[in-house]
DNA sequence: CGTTGAACCTGTTTGC
DNA sequence: TGCAAACAGGTTCAAC
């Protein structure tokens, strides 16, 4: 379920009632997804919840800066948070405690108002990590930018200077931090350029039209909420309503909405990728756009 | 530095 | 209906 629109609007969710929460005790499952599961054993009881924000496909859970009866262990830790990424199919939101678990709930963080925040992952694709001190600004450090917030000048930097097709940039999240599949592929469309591109060939104007697409497209998916594809839910239960403004992503063979040519599905950085081969040129659009100009060029040499 | 393919793990959808 | 294959919103790593 996440990229940035869903992640974005899990934590606004969590953030009507979770922070000012202190964790009491810990429980859990399986644990091969979480780097230190001892880290969060030892270091998550008696902390509290301080705020909960989003750092690319991550929610950042900041936490009060030393356990109650433990105020010497820590010096010079500096700040702290548990880190969680939801992957393909995590799930994080409270619940009472006497509510009955889910399948594949793997983390109970116990809260001091009787409720559990509940960590459930079916595939365990998702990272949860306590990280502090310079452990934690390091690892923030690996991402790149954030995709709301990139001035034109950054973004045509750091996808102009590639060689890397433009599907594979806009997936790395140490070039964008929050980018995924369906974002990516809807903004190529939206700017009408060929996934498979070298980032290395795009003009500063299609990088620009790229950069303002895909910032539409994030906030226009987090003001509906993200996108349900299956069953993703926000923290008050309700699906996204974004998918139904999907113009490439899952129209395998419908019409694209500009020019009715099918919507064709190809691999790119090993992605299912969806995408107008009409609007979505696979070079430059040149060829017709400088013959138009001749044209007109003519027509005004003729006139004047 | 970049690309490809496989791997991680489980559930759901699709196709024969 | 049944079973197997394909596919899934993510990331990482080895191999080239």
């Amino acid at each position: 379920m996440p990229e940035l629109p869903e992640v974005e609007t899990v934590a606004r969710g969590l953030r009507q009632t979770i922070p000012g929460r202190r964790i009491l005790a810990v429980r859990l499952g399986k644990t091969d997804f979480i780097d230190d599961p001892a880290a969060l054993e030892l270091h998550l009881p008696g902390r509290r919840i301080e705020s909960v924000e989003r750092f690319g496909k991550f929610m950042l859970l900041r936490l009060s800066s030393s356990a109650l009866n433990d105020s010497t262990q820590e010096n010079g830790e500096g700040a702290a948070a548990l880190l969680v990424h939801l992957g393909m199919t995590g799930h994080l939101a409270p619940q009472a405690a006497a509510e009955p678990h889910q399948k594949h709930t793997h983390v109970w963080l116990e809260l001091d108002d009787g409720r559990e925040l509940r960590y459930t992952d079916p595939r365990r694709f998702g990272r949860i990590a306590y990280l502090a001190g310079a452990a934690l600004r390091d690892e923030l450090l690996r991402f790149g930018a954030e995709p709301l917030e990139i001035g034109a000048e950054e973004f045509a930097g750091r996808i102009r200077s590639r060689s890397a097709r433009i599907k594979a940039l806009l997936l790395d999240q140490s070039v964008l931090r929050g980018v995924g599949n369906i974002y990516a592929d809807e903004s190529l469309w939206r700017a009408k350029i060929h996934p498979a591109r070298q980032g290395s060939s795009l003009s500063v104007k299609e990088a620009e039209t790229l950069r303002r697409m895909l910032q539409e497209i994030l906030r226009h998916a987090i003001a509906m909420r993200g996108s349900s594809i299956t069953n993703f839910l926000d923290a008050a239960g309700e699906p996204g309503e974004y998918q139904r403004r999907h113009r490439a992503y899952g129209r395998e063979g419908e019409p694209c909405y500009r020019c009715r040519t099918p919507i064709r599905r190809i691999i790119v950085a090993g992605r299912s990728t969806h995408f107008c081969p009409n609007c979505q040129a696979k070079t430059r659009p040149k060829k017709a756009r400088s013959a138009r100009r001749i044209q007109k060029k003519k027509a005004k040499r003729g006139r004047g």
